[in-house]
DNA sequence: AATGCCGTTGACGTTAACGTCAATTTTTGG
DNA sequence: CCAAAAATTGACGTTAACGTCAACGGCATT
């Protein structure tokens, strides 16, 4: 428990994520983070910083901002009742066959990418070029 | 080579994957699919189709639409020299390695969802509801 | 001949996810 | 203490990926 206590200023975790501050900023508009203030600055500490990295996963995976606010909500469970825990469990069993469809499209993706991987080498192969393409 | 000979008007073909003509037509704008005419209208075939489900999987992986037609043009491979056969090569490796950073990020995402889920289960079963949420 | 039903090409509208100023504090190093 | 660097809030611009609407041209049926 102390480097859990680490914060960050917003330009700070901007570069750490690659992203602009205005990135941040409008992900706060969006209701997707929730810094601290410090007078008028925004501070994140560590759980804004671990939920940065939830939402940049998520766009990485092409989910809009919302459905990535959706799935963020998701592991806010417990506060509600019984019939929305049933809804949180619904709505997580959806995400999960979405990414699984996701997971067989990549891999459909990936064995043709190698196929055709593999034709090049032998086509470069045939006109005597060596393995020399790292 | 029976099957091969179908054609496909665009509605038919939008209502299969369900998008609309518009967004057929605007594939074909942006370079993505030529279909042949009869007069004024399209007329697509087999080998349309197969690019057109090539498309729609890229999407689903959040690709953009420029992106996919750089992965479409992979497998048009072998018309162009040596230089050709390395950049293509290069650039396969590329998507190849997104791709697969992608995979990761799935399965981290389907850890941490199918988690959430097994706690939220819990949770209910010690509300005294039974595994009825199917 | 008129009524629909596709099909076509523009042209313009829309939403998401930021980028880009501008004008104004706030914070920080010397 | 003061100038420079960094932060803030609007407001407007931009790009991608279509949607929507208008105006038109074949045909096929009634």
């Amino acid at each position: 428990m102390d480097m859990e206590s680490r914060t960050y200023t917003i330009r700070q975790l901007a570069r750490e994520f690659a992203v602009t501050p205005r990135t941040l900023r409008f992900y706060e508009d969006k209701d997707l983070l929730h810094p601290a203030r410090q007078g008028q600055s925004r501070i994140y500490n560590y759980r804004d910083r671990a939920r940065l990295q939830l939402i940049l996963r998520g766009r990485r995976l092409g989910f809009s901002l919302i459905e990535i606010k959706e799935m963020l909500d998701l592991y806010n469970l417990g506060d509600g009742g019984v019939e929305q825990l049933k809804m949180t469990l619904r709505k997580s069993k959806a995400r999960i066959a979405t990414l699984e469809r996701q997971r067989a499209d990549i891999e459909a993706a990936l064995a043709e990418l190698r196929e055709g991987n593999n034709q090049i080498k032998r086509l470069l192969d045939e006109k005597g070029v060596g393995a020399d393409a790292l």
